[in-house]
DNA sequence: AAACCTAACTTCAATTTTGCAAGTTACTAG
DNA sequence: CTAGTAACTTGCAAAATTGAAGTTAGGTTT
């Protein structure tokens, strides 16, 4: 399944799923790309800044995992796109579960778009 | 040590949350707990095999960020038991969703109780 | 055509965080 | 007096992360 996964902690769904995402950065580059952003430069200028030798690695790994598919939009010069497949598509459901605590337990947080809440553009 | 929320990364709510729980051992503890574990060793001895180290500092944080409570049950050795606040009951509904996730994604994972699912006991 | 700009990455030194093993403290039981 | 258990703590080496700078392949401006 994920080659560069040396060993499983457990078979726990939680585990597993975390041993993807489960770090400071992927699901912020997911919140991105289902808000609609594309490009590596979109999802580098996004206001956490991530740094872009995490971005470029983590990207390499979500499409590994085929959560994101990367596509050449243009060749010359080449541009890059990166869109969600249905397993990172599926990862909504988690963040607005998160987005919601957030909301709730935490002080100023932004109130995401219904659409983002309620899962339908 | 890490002076741990120094800066904010954003308002986002996924973010905030995330730089509580976003790491790879954080939500482990909190399903155990929410599983009915609650004393440091049979938090120490699930599957996954957290190093105590880790153990101890990531209960220090839950404690610092009101999602567990620590209490002394027992004075002669002292013996203490780990519960979960609202706060930390209320990232059910994120765990069950990463759960679930995980359960359609990823290959041979357990299956959990009904009862962790549907969030009644 | 030289100089400058942009997207999409890479590379690298300097931290920071993590994992592993062993040690500690405070009791209880035999 | 020795052993055992719970709940941690300490000391490192190893691995992961950061921030900054550099690279590549073209395009645009002067």
């Amino acid at each position: 399944m994920s080659p560069h996964k040396k060993f499983l902690r457990s078979r726990c769904p939680i585990v597993n799923g975390l041993d993807v995402f489960g770090d400071k950065w992927t699901l912020v580059i997911l919140r991105d790309l289902i808000c609609g952003e594309e490009t590596y430069s979109e999802l580098a200028s996004s206001p956490e800044r991530i740094p872009t030798n995490r971005l470029a690695e983590r990207l390499k790994m979500l499409e590994a995992e085929n959560i994101v598919k990367k596509s050449l939009y243009q060749n010359k010069p080449k541009r890059y796109r990166y869109l969600l497949t249905e397993k990172g598509k599926d990862l909504l459901p988690a963040l607005q579960e998160i987005a919601r605590w957030g909301n709730k337990h935490m002080e100023d947080t932004w109130i995401p778009p219904d659409w983002f809440m309620q899962g339908k553009r």
